[in-house]
DNA sequence: GTTTAATTCGACCATAGTGGTCTATGTGGA
DNA sequence: TCCACATAGACCACTATGGTCGAATTAAAC
């Protein structure tokens, strides 16, 4: 990458950037077209490989900002001091949903990273990615209160129950929402439907206050 | 679609359906290419245009191949005799593995139709493919016993939460083993896993006997 | 055994799109 | 008037596309 592009308006330099991943998101890198993101991002072709060596070089570019995206404005914002995982869920759910929100391509883009093993990828990027991933993992699972299951079911199972009816959810309402602008939606009646469900989780799986043992 | 494919072998039939019901499902239809799918079916390009007259008439016969396959492989085994859901849901588990080990190619090519709305498709193969649809959701709610349920929680949301547990174990499954032949798996001990799930949403979300109102 | 018909193949076609280059033309400061 | 940087897009060799066509092979009919 050089360093010209660094010292771009931000307005190109994100309509570079969101071109691309954009066209990588839907294409993959091989069949991903240096054309169609020129004139999406309406620049000339020259000036693509003037900022990159290669198509390469520009998708190499976009994992590592994307990798440093999500690590200072998601990773960033959640704290494991909450122990109740329901509770936790929660409050990642509502990060989530504003990155989501500000840069659903850079979310969508590593996403298809992540399920997609790339090739293109070397040994040291491998393993921030692999970072990336145990960190999401510890996010949600690290220094929970495992004291609030009830004793007749099996703790490590119950949190796969709830992990399944967050990610469900989720899908649900990106069906709901499939073809509506990302930007005008109000999220509010939403999370108050959500909150039923947890609810009800709590309900079933969290142990009855005044019981003992 | 020419009235010689219909006369043609079983084995190199079955070749170029599965070789195009991979390419369309890995490329989708504007990326599929014929070239590809006569190498791997290993018959000459003239042959796929002389058994079909044009790729969208290939992939229409797929379609319409697909959607007799599931209504007669896989909903006409299932039945909604049983009004527990989680038993139901259990049932219609162990016809659905059936049906993947056998047609993993027909299931695969229909689900990205399902979930990718195709332009290819004229008026009637739209109804048909949502008369599918529709069919695959009776076949879980209709003729359900709600009473199985606990008083204290809404039972429509808890039907979601269950049908979310049974999806998010699938994926978790396809993801445990994602490079694995499909043929030789054993799925028994996945099954016993998928029990004790199962045992504690009953416990969790069902009436304990002895219990009244 | 000869003629006719149904199958099979892959070289070939025009076309479109690919990643990447290069030249010509700004542009802004000294 | 320079000069270095920045910009655009015509252009390149190359690859792959869906589809065609004539020649070869096989099967059937007489």
């Amino acid at each position: 990458m050089n360093k010209t592009f660094k010292n771009l308006d931000r307005d190109k330099q994100k309509r570079i950037i969101n071109a691309a991943l954009r066209e990588f998101t839907v294409m993959g890198f091989e069949q991903a077209s240096t054309n169609r993101i020129v004139k999406n991002a309406e620049i000339g072709k020259g000036m693509l490989f003037y900022y990159f060596t290669s198509k390469k070089d520009l998708y190499l570019y976009l994992i590592d900002y994307c990798i440093k995206m999500i690590e200072s404005k998601y990773f960033a914002l959640i704290d494991t001091s909450e122990r109740d995982l329901i509770e936790r869920l929660k409050k990642i759910s509502n990060v989530k949903m504003d990155f989501m929100g500000e840069h659903p391509d850079s979310m969508n883009f590593m996403a298809t990273i992540l399920v997609e093993g790339v090739d293109q990828i070397d040994d040291t990027l491998k393993s921030r990615i692999e970072k990336l991933q145990e960190k999401g993992y510890d996010i949600i699972y690290d220094n929970l209160d495992y004291s609030l299951f009830r004793k007749d079911i099996d703790a490590e199972k119950t949190f796969k129950l709830i992990q399944w009816a967050f990610h469900g959810y989720e899908e649900e309402i990106k069906y709901r929402l499939r073809d509506q602008d990302v930007t005008t939606i109000d999220y509010e009646p939403y999370f108050d439907e959500f909150f039923a469900y947890l609810d009800i989780m709590k309900t079933a799986f969290y142990t009855k206050e005044g019981d003992i043992k």
